[in-house]
DNA sequence: CGCGTTGGTCGTATGACCAACGCGGTGCTATACT
């Protein structure tokens, strides 16, 4: 049978998008992959199909319960039913009795964490494996190093289960990521599927302020002005609810806070709001965005810097998956990458924790408990620990001097984003509305969403409801 | 870095003002207890 064949049999589409076809082949071949392909492509059929055609299970690992769950309802929805997420959203009787009968299942969804608790690894090892899945893969990097250990551990994983055939999907990932993710899964002999990181539908721009009282006002008045939905991302909870307010108060958007100290449900139900169009503004921090897959966010802006731009392209790659024009700002103000510098300083480990006596450790915060085991676990000596904390910290401020070089460039910021993903600079011939740098004007990014400040008029609203407009 | 909180002083009001200080973001799971 023809993959196009399959493809329509199985999943319901005509066409593969880009990429996706060799993903697919790839691991028909029996070969391991490497892939990254821009947000919004379609990962999800590569792991989909190929289950599809191969015998036996696929085991995907997702780094967010609601991210599992939102592939799981999809997945349903569209008539399969071997499909579960093995997580804490079961109860402990549904958890026993899902890896009780986890042979009738094709797709299994599960965290880093589940993925080393013994009683579900020994279930695994009695399954036939016929895909290993690491979805959104530069978690690896990202969180292993930083505060989720197991991701560490899903190179030893494949190892004890002797190698499974291994799919690696991520968006962003430049050359150095991308041999740290190999390294950490023990993946040595993956083929490099790479396409370009460049989303030209997303003009990008950058702004300047001489304060933070300035770059608040500024901020008012482009939301005020840009035409939405769109998302802010802040550096800190407390300001993406006092942001939200202010909006609230100043202009007639609808709009949200959204942050990790939330309550799961609000979470979702801020999310779905969004999705479903009834919100304008979004205030949130990075928790806000992997899952989301609203098409027709019209800008994303960046209240403060991300540590790195590998973030800044996930998060700006949310704005215009409909492949209309949309915006990325990101707003500075002097000083504003010290408040980078110390979260990044705060990520790695403080060396001096190893030589904390054991009854010591209890009283610290959880995190650090985790890596502090995570650390002893791994044999290494404690000269080679601090070696490897100090390489950490250096990677994070060199990741962060080249998020400044983005703002204070004076050249073209896609060429700038492109050199730093190890990318040719593209056609300019192709892109006329391309970055502030090549002239691209933030005006033509505004629009009226102004409507809801006018009081209702109920007699052209019934007018349109009943003889249209 | 900038912001909010805290605690001191002033000097007699239950505030006004200032300096010093600390903090900032991302998530999984297990288990005990109210």
């Amino acid at each position: 049978m023809r993959l196009e064949e399959a493809l329509k049999k199985y999943l319901g589409y005509e066409t593969f998008r880009p990429g996706q076809k060799e993903v697919i082949e790839t691991a028909l071949a029996g070969k391991n992959s490497f892939v990254m392909l821009p947000t919004g492509t379609g990962k999800t059929v590569c792991y989909q199909l190929t289950g599809y055609l191969l015998e036996g299970a696929v085991v995907i690992i997702s780094p967010l319960l609601s991210l599992m769950q939102d592939q799981v309802e999809r997945m349903k929805a569209y008539g399969e039913k071997r499909v579960i997420a093995i997580n804490s959203f079961l109860a402990p009787q549904e958890k026993v009795a899902a890896l009780r009968r986890l042979d009738q299942y094709k797709f299994i969804f599960l965290s880093p964490e589940m993925l080393m608790n013994d009683t579900v690894k020994g279930r695994l090892k009695q399954l036939k494996i016929a895909l290993f899945v690491i979805d959104e893969a530069h978690c690896i990097s990202q969180w292993g190093h930083d505060f989720r250990p197991d991701y560490l551990a899903l190179g030893d994983f494949r190892a004890d289960f002797e190698y499974p055939l291994t799919m690696v999907l991520t968006a962003t990932a430049t050359e150095r990521v991308r041999q740290d993710i190999l390294l950490q899964l023990q993946l040595n002999d993956a083929e490099s599927i790479i396409y370009s990181v460049d989303r030209p539908n997303i003009a990008l721009f950058t702004r300047r302020y001489a304060t933070f009282k300035e770059k608040k006002a500024g901020l008012v008045e482009l939301v005020r002005e840009l035409k939405s939905p769109g998302i802010i991302y802040f550096s800190s909870k407390r300001l993406a609810e006092e942001f939200q307010q202010l909006i609230r108060s100043e202009t007639a958007l609808e709009s949200a806070y959204y942050h990790g100290d939330m309550q799961a449900e609000s979470r979702m139900m801020i999310q779905q709001q969004f999705s479903r169009g009834q919100l304008d503004v979004i205030c949130a921090t990075s928790a806000f965005g992997m899952g989301i897959d609203k098409a027709d966010i019209r800008y994303v802006i960046h209240f403060h810097l991300p540590g790195d731009l590998e973030a800044y392209v996930q998060e700006i790659g949310r704005a215009g998956r409909d492949g209309e024009k949309s915006a990325a700002i990101l707003l500075y103000a002097n000083g504003d990458e010290m408040l980078q510098r110390q979260l990044a300083d705060k990520d790695a480990l403080d060396p001096a924790l190893l030589e904390l006596p054991a009854e010591l450790v209890g009283s610290l915060p959880e995190t650090e408990q985790r890596m502090l085991a995570h650390y002893a676990e791994s044999g290494l000596s404690k000269g080679a620990i601090r070696k490897r904390l100090e390489e950490r910290r250096h990677w994070k401020q060199q990741n962060l001097a080249a998020m400044k070089g983005y703002l204070e460039t004076e050249g073209c910021l896609r060429a700038y984003i492109l050199r730093y993903f190890g990318e040719e600079a593209a056609d300019k011939e192709q892109q006329p509305d391309c970055c502030d740098r090549d002239g691209a004007e933030i005006t033509h990014y505004f629009g009226t969403n102004e409507r809801r400040n006018e009081q209702p008029d109920w007699v052209r609203y019934l007018d349109e409801l009943f003889v249209g407009p």
